[in-house]
DNA sequence: CGGCTAGTTGAAGACACTCAACGAGCGTGG
DNA sequence: CCACGCTCGTTGAGTGTCTTCAACTAGCCG
């Protein structure tokens, strides 16, 4: 499957439930039009922090494009990657003045960062914002099934089963008739990130990608590109269908 | 300790972070003042159902009184309880006008349900559900590391100091000196609920508190409560300090 | 080529789960 | 009043899944 294919499952995305961060391609559809510019556009690198846990929290940041995600680790140094987000996606909010998380990028990123003054005063980011909110608790809910009962291949199934615009969600719009049901998804995260991700170890993570390459479901591309030679029989491994 | 010394404690809420369901006493300091009155107020009892996932999404709840739960099924009849509510908390925002989760009460119950049109209609309440999202996202964070990363032992040790009022966030007021460091809370869930709630299995929620009263950590009192004998101890049980 | 990082795979062990039996508490009905 | 049934909780024994520890490979860059 070519990379226009790729671009042109993303042109006819049912939204709002997809990850975001999947590709890194701004979809301006969602960004707040117009952008609101009382905020200073920040560029980052690859794996460059954004903030840490206990940071004094100054703004919140409305990503342009690229990938973040946010974490959190125990003293002991485990550590949980909570959520990953997307061009569209908004992170920093918190009631206590402090951020609560780690913010760090995955690819290169731009992000718009509102000052939390600024963000006060105005009624129409505050909306947007609010939207964003509603759509990250529903996908924290769903994260939250996922690690509290689900078991290890289900989890990484669930996770490529994210990465493929406009499938497995309750918009799903099925294989397409006549064709092969397949996909081709970039996955910018390392095992160890993913197991992080999923409430797994590394070596887990590894297992269960080498058990669904064996059985013929995926198969492995240049660089950090994965195929899936099923998606519906991907999504029947979630354990959510 | 009496009730009245659990009382007294809910006085010094230092707030924001608490669990807000614990005992299901009002705290009308952090309810909006005054509630808006668009919304009807609805009485339910113990263990009544609010509205179920797949619901259409007709209003947003303000709780008054009592204790709520929302939780998610998968399709085989996995259960995870994904958050647990009180009073001041607000539940039903969802983007896609479904309801994404079932709300179950966990006691006797005062919500507002206001119409999702009114809300639209009334900047103040749109501010006051956006600063509740905030605190619900925070603590959808927590709860992702302790899904993903915790003991069994630090999942029941972690569920029991969040309802310990004051103690074991960001503002704990630590142990009062020259004083016991006792507290006795009220645990209105079974122990399937608990287990569902830490994503663990009943046996296994059974065996963790089993193990704390026999370290001493932990007695129980009539009905649902526990008195926990040293909450600082408890505290480091959690993984978290 | 050597050193580094990321990923894979194997073997052994731990922790939580499953299955099962039993007991406590609390209504109902004889 | 006690027997009965029901739910909820506890405890034990055995199992399984995931983790831990370790060795080894592939790719990348100096």
């Amino acid at each position: 499957m070519s990379l226009d294919a790729r671009i042109s499952d993303l042109d006819r995305i049912p939204p709002k439930h997809d990850a975001r961060w999947t590709l890194g391609i701004t979809r301006d559809a969602h960004l707040p039009d117009p952008v609101d510019r009382t905020g200073r556009t920040v560029e980052h690198d690859t794996r460059e922090t954004i903030f840490d846990e206990g940071d004094r929290a100054r703004s919140i940041y409305l990503i342009l494009e690229g990938a973040v995600m946010l974490s959190k680790l125990l003293p002991d140094g485990r550590r949980q990657i909570i959520e990953l987000l997307g061009p569209g996606d908004v992170f920093g909010m918190t009631m206590t003045g402090t951020h609560d998380v780690n913010a760090e990028t995955l690819r290169p990123t731009r992000v718009v960062a509102y000052d939390r003054k600024a963000v006060d005063a105005s009624p129409a980011l505050q909306i947007m914002i609010a939207e964003r909110m509603k759509t990250q608790i529903c996908a924290l809910h769903d994260h939250a099934v996922l690690l509290g009962r689900k078991s290890a291949r289900e989890r990484v199934a669930t996770f490529l089963m994210r990465l493929i615009p406009g499938r497995g969600g309750m918009g799903c719009i099925g294989a397409s008739r006549g064709r092969q049901d397949c996909a081709t998804v970039a996955v910018p995260l390392t095992r160890q990130e993913i197991a992080d991700y999923l409430g797994l170890t590394l070596e887990t993570v590894s297992r269960a990608f080498s058990q669904l390459k064996r059985e013929g479901m995926l198969s492995y591309g240049k660089h950090d590109e994965v195929t899936i030679a099923n998606v519906c029989g991907l999504c029947h491994l979630t354990g959510s269908h």
